[in-house]
DNA sequence: CATAAATTACAAAAAAAATTGTAATTTATG
DNA sequence: CATAAATTACAATTTTTTTTGTAATTTATG
């Protein structure tokens, strides 16, 4: 038997529009992260509702897909910015945001741009390496630079791990 | 008259396969920040040139449009990552690369990522101020949370800005 | 343990982004 | 200042990414 539909918990809802700005909000942060439009705003949608949402409430309020709801909802579970919240009346999962947001934007971090910078600094310092066993000078010279450049944006990397 | 090709400034150019490789690595670099291949391929291309490229260079070892070219260099030009380099032989406009990786680096972060972020701040502003006016309990305490974050986070958007 | 309800996986379709080709414009040179 | 050479702008095409729909799988409950 399908669950009936839940009834408000506010009894005064957000207005319309706020609610679309604030969906707005997180949809560009997403992007900011290299999400998908539709992850942030099932994120948008999850972090205004004052109760739990249910992957059928999400597919009901933007009009998406029942797998694309499942998708987005695996991906924010993965970075651990949502957390299931079981709720008794009812056999669906239901989802509400992590409310530590230390561990929200620590693991944004991590799941998307400190393993990519840390690939990518593995992989200069391989280049580096080879450039300078057998490359021609002007090369040498040119990662001679990004070294430079790497002390300077180290304190950055660590204060970006320290948050992690 | 078109140019004659230029001749080769190294008399030991580099191994294919380690070319490849610089190039990918720029390319992974662009793309992080949210460029296009073909710009992390011309930017490649150019930090691994000894001498400055033009645009018809660019074409013939990329494989890639004569517009695209001509876009890709001029987006490397807006963020400073590249810099013309008068050939006084030729007609045509060459490129080197800005070896002030100083600079680089801060046009990198200024022309995409603190505009952004920036933008996402004032927004956040913005909603919060509406929020706690006029909102319901539940988003006025995740706007609290988002405040806390914030804290934390600042002293990430100070190091950012000061390598700016 | 059988069945119903939900989730997940994956191929197909739709949407978005990047690349190309052509035409218009600008810049340099005889 | 006319012409040739190069650059730039922009619509059309191609490619990539995202979203959807269906089928297979898993999970919970009587």
């Amino acid at each position: 038997m399908p669950d009936e539909p839940t009834p408000p918990v506010d009894a005064q809802p957000l207005p319309p529009e706020l609610e679309r700005e604030l969906i707005t909000f997180w949809v560009q942060v997403s992007s900011l992260l290299g999400y998908p439009r539709s992850v942030g705003e099932i994120f948008g949608l999850i972090f205004i509702s004052p109760a739990p949402l249910s992957a059928d409430d999400i597919v009901e309020k933007l009009n998406m897909s029942r797998s694309g709801a499942g998708q987005g909802l695996k991906a924010l579970q993965d970075i651990g910015a949502i957390k299931p919240a079981h709720q008794l009346a009812s056999r669906k999962e239901h989802y509400q945001m992590q409310t530590d947001l230390g561990v929200l934007i620590k693991l944004l971090l991590n799941a998307r741009i400190l393993p990519k910078l840390e690939e990518l600094a593995q992989q200069r310092a391989t280049l580096d390496a080879t450039v300078r066993a057998q490359g021609p000078a002007h090369l040498i010279q040119r990662f001679d630079k990004l070294d430079r450049w790497r002390g300077k944006t180290a304190p950055l990397l660590a204060l970006l791990k320290s948050l992690s």
